[in-house]
DNA sequence: ATTAGCACTCATAGCAAGCGAGTGCTAATA
DNA sequence: TATTAGCACTCGCTTGCTATGAGTGCTAAT
């Protein structure tokens, strides 16, 4: 049985590009208007009330006039499209990931953020001090508070960033206290060792060679290039250069792996959205090895605005219950971390997408109104 | 009505010393032994079956031989006493917080870990590095994995830690990065900001007199003396000495709240001896707030002995359905951190003491280890 | 002092009935 | 022809009831 009832077409937007993430305007043709604004009914009235929505219930509450067997019709036909699922027989509908994707498609997300929440996060951000780190953490816990979902916030991406200003610091025979400052404000400091007995003289000269040879370059770069030069001269030895490109080469290896701020667990624990006691099981087992979510965040860094995943559109499998809002956050056109809450696919995309998006650009803002104090 | 059936006293420890967490060797001089056996058996079974133990039951597997009767007649009078509780009527009895303080106190503590936990441990600890950071996240993940409780592990109190070296870095005209390394192997940074143009040089010959001036003093009594000496010349301007008091004043400042790293908030989720959801829930928002638990701990600091906390001896409201095992570690008689563990009043203390009791020495070797090398 | 016996308590599981929100289908209606 | 009213049916949830069994407290016998 097929159902090609549409008779109004929107006509926009006809071609059915793959869905990234993006937020886009659109409308399906095989949707009449109708249809489609039973079926927002039912999203939003899930979305704010987390339960099954039956036709009789809409149609009091739609603005279109419309009696409950006629929305019982639509009802099927959104099932059969896949729109609409039912936990059992003779319950109420709820919307599919599919529903959501469109239903987030299809908003038009006027950045009409509350001035109060601005304001929250306005002043996290100018409490926070110089510290990189501070902010980021600060930001976390608010926008965890504000959303109650679980939060996440990457620490800017070492790789990515540019070279400040690196410094040794001999801590002992063995070890030596790297330093690495960005333009993004991050410090980094690492222990490395090193049998060598060098003095805090002969470091301060390697680095200020370094600084001068690197600077203004992402320490991506830098360990490249220090790679190469170590392959061109293999011959050097105890040569300034050469203890240069050894010790660089230690200090621009990324051994440690990026921070990941993470607020919201408990707030997730009493949060009604979620029905299932196991999702919240799976979710937090995801959360407990960072490195998951690590990863998970570290996949979606390639854009620099917001993007959404919908249940079954998250790769990793403890998501797919779940829906994912994330956004990067840098310098320019360098994208350097990620914030992101993850939430119950029921969430109110209206209210998270602004906020996270808002949160963001604060970042942002912080960081580069850092770096242009030079 | 009143019990005064004791009739063999083992007569020690009749000091009524108050219970600060330590453990001792103990015997009530009210409690008889059989009753004492009786009791020790109860929260046996309830420390490994979580449910209220019955007559029947325990007449069965203890090994003292007595009739279910008879065991009644005990019960009564450990309900008397305080010992024991039940849940409702006719439903066995279940141990209370003293119940448990007198099964600790009575527990000879031998160090009987086994060696695969010990290898565990140890193995985290040579695995880490020379980062103390590295180690205290390592150890606390390691921990919540073997007991299955939320694992906190403080950094070390940098108060407490001597000095090794102080560093500053001109970061940009208005900031200073300020390095310090204590003797711990702990590497501190915090930006500083000063509107005076330093230069890089100057800056060095401060962190030079700094150095020179406090080597081994603990970062408290560095602040001190700053503080003293800038009470007693204030007439002193521009001056090495006069920057330096003023630079170190804001660089030993303590302005971050010392780290905390904790593990094992799902793993509790998971743990069946919670019976309450609610319980679970007050613990999870106790330590949403992480300055909570830091206080917490903080102020167990006193010893580097064990120390354990049952049910109400919590000042903390959330941790009072909780027991508390704290060790600090540090080097020699310098107490620096804190390791601890809560869960359950039921949970099984013989087991978790001495991994908890482990764990606090082997960070105390490693940090031992790293100051060593000189 | 200990134990057997017995009446009593109370949480829990299981079952059946009733409720109500919701569906799908059919026939009537505009 | 699209919409709507009506009706039988489904099915999860609540309520009330009973049976069960583990456990107690008391008393009397050992």
């Amino acid at each position: 049985m097929e159902n090609e009832q549409s008779s109004r077409k929107v006509d926009e937007g006809g071609d059915s590009m793959k869905n990234t993430g993006q937020i886009s305007q659109q409308s399906l043709p095989e949707i009449d208007d109708r249809t489609q604004k039973v079926l927002m009914g039912i999203i939003d009235s899930y979305i704010h009330n987390t339960e099954p929505v039956g036709s009789r219930t809409l149609s009091k509450t739609l603005d279109v006039e419309l009696s409950p067997a006629t929305i019982r019709n639509i009802m099927v036909d959104l099932s059969d499209m896949g729109y609409l699922k039912q936990t059992h027989t003779s319950a109420g509908r709820i919307p599919t990931d599919k529903a959501y994707r469109f239903y987030v498609d299809s908003l038009v997300v006027a950045n009409n953020l509350p001035k109060s929440i601005q304001m929250k996060l306005n002043e996290v951000s100018s409490l926070s001090g110089p510290q990189v780190e501070q902010l980021l953490v600060n930001t976390t816990r608010v926008l965890a508070n504000l959303t109650e979902f679980i939060c996440v916030v990457s620490a800017p991406k070492a790789e990515a960033s540019l070279l400040q200003r690196i410094e040794f610091i001999k801590v002992n025979s063995r070890e030596i206290l790297v330093i690495l400052i960005t333009k993004s404000g991050l410090v980094r400091n690492k222990i490395i060792e090193s049998t060598e007995g060098l003095s805090q003289g002969f470091l301060n000269s390697v680095a200020q060679f370094l600084n001068e040879q690197f600077q203004n370059s992402s320490l991506l770069e830098i360990r490249n290039k220090i790679l190469e030069s170590m392959l061109e001269d293999k011959e050097r030895y105890d040569t300034l250069l050469a203890q240069a490109v050894r010790l660089g080469k230690k200090a621009f290896e990324l051994d440690t792996p990026p921070e990941l701020y993470m607020e919201g667990q408990i707030g997730l624990l009493m949060n009604t959205k979620f029905k299932k006691q196991e999702t919240i099981k799976f979710l937090l087992e995801a959360f407990e090895e960072k490195n998951t979510i690590m990863e998970i965040v570290d996949n979606t860094l390639a854009a620099d605005r917001i993007q959404i995943f919908i249940g079954v559109e998250n790769k990793y499998q403890g998501l797919q219950e779940c829906s994912m809002i994330t956004a990067g956050y840098g310098l320019k056109n360098n994208v350097l971390g990620m914030v992101g809450v993850v939430g119950p696919t029921c969430m109110d995309y209206q209210r998270i997408i602004p906020v996270v998006d808002y949160t963001a650009k604060i970042i942002s803002a912080s960081l580069s109104e850092h770096a242009q104090i030079e």
